[in-house]
DNA sequence: TGACAAATAAAACAATTGTTTGAATTATTT
DNA sequence: AAATAATTCAAACAATTGTTTTATTTGTCA
């Protein structure tokens, strides 16, 4: 144990195989879970032997939390928060962004679309890891969502109808990730195919959502509630 | 094999432990998914020899597809596709009544609650079995609620924004489900504990909807489209 | 270069899994 | 009641899994 200690944190074309065995794992766990991803199969499409997860992680627990770190880390870098949504611009024009940006990272093709799906398997069958998945990734990310939405509805962030209203934005995006063979085998066409078909779907839910928020604050300054 | 063909269909108290099977496969299928979900647990829970699964349904797969048949015909006879609104009633009362149909089924809890779970998670996690859900189940549900839509945007049921405002309802509506552990980490008191939690939830989802169609409908008005 | 640590490899280990076997028990039929 | 079929049971089997062990190779530094 303590392996590592002695290397140092720049070198680059080091610790190959550590880093080939996190993508892999990534792979791996994303398409089969942790439970049904094996070791094996990981080191294989690491070209790895069978006893490097061990080796570098301890055990396949702490590499499946090295993986969920590790796609942390890279979604942040890739896709920040705010896409590119302007200060200044209008909390209808951030709700469109913000909801652009999420369902982008949702529906991510690529080399690392991985990391997309292994959250969303995260947050319907949680491991040990869910808590700092929620603090560290979801948790600021709904801080943002709720500011937009406090704005909008002109209430304070923590007032229940902000609440209910971010989340009914948020099961809008994830909706067609979490039940995508669902939603394919009832309407094909609705599952978008690629850049244009993303960025419908995110105009209908932003469309959607800012209508049923606007009847909602109208009401607020109606009745003042 | 052909274990039971002699056996008369109508005998009651015959095939206890064929039952029991299905009773304990269904909750620790539910819990854990298919794989996760061992022979022994489910013998254990029915009070079975570990041998009873392969004698009375060959394997353990089988005895998954029969179990999902069983909780399909129990759920299709304790919640009718057509739940109590009248017909008379508006088509926004009968929006009322769907979502909040939809969700105490979902949020069922009681001795045969697993019936929802198993069938959120064939959603998330299908296997060979979800087309038969979908066709057989999910289809017509839907069909149900594009009526409903269809009436309150004064659209043919086809119509592109019918279908994609129909989703916008189903995902707030499963939203909870899918993602209860992230939910609860976040926001504990959304998370419906009871009755009462599950008509303040419903009657959230209902509003937030009937504002946001109201806008597009006003919308198609105004604009003619 | 030689000594020492780090990394890799092959093999085996221990535990769990779905499944099968063959005997024992229970129910049904003649 | 005897015979036969159906069911249950304990035990074992075969395959897979995460992990460990031991030996070998590779890299680093004195």
């Amino acid at each position: 144990m303590n392996v590592r200690s002695s290397l140092a944190d720049g070198k680059e074309h080091q610790d190959a195989t550590r880093r080939h065995l996190l993508e892999a794992a990534g792979e791996v766990f994303s398409e089969l879970g942790f439970q049904n991803a094996t070791v094996r199969e990981i080191c294989h499409r690491a070209g790895a032997n069978v006893a490097a997860v061990n080796y570098h992680f301890g055990d396949k627990e702490t590499l499946y939390l090295e993986v969920l770190r590790h796609a942390h880390h890279k979604a942040l870098e890739k896709y920040p928060l705010l896409l590119d949504a302007q200060e200044s611009a209008s909390p209808e024009e951030k709700l469109k962004c913000f909801i652009l940006s999420l369902l982008s990272r949702i529906f991510d093709k690529g080399p690392n679309s991985w990391h997309g799906r292994l959250m969303s398997r995260e947050m319907i069958e949680p491991t040990h890891a869910l808590d700092s998945l929620v603090q560290e990734r979801i948790r600021p990310m709904s801080e943002v969502l709720l500011g937009i939405i406090a704005e909008i509805l002109d209430c304070p962030p923590t007032d229940e109808r902000v609440v209910a209203s971010a989340f009914s934005v948020l099961s809008q995006c994830v909706f067609y990730k979490h039940c995508r063979p669902c939603v394919g085998s009832l309407f094909p066409g609705l599952l978008p195919e690629n850049d244009k078909g993303v960025a419908r779907l995110a105009a209908h839910i932003t469309d959607f959502s800012l209508a049923a928020m606007r009847g909602f604050s109208s009401k607020n300054r109606g009745k003042k509630r």
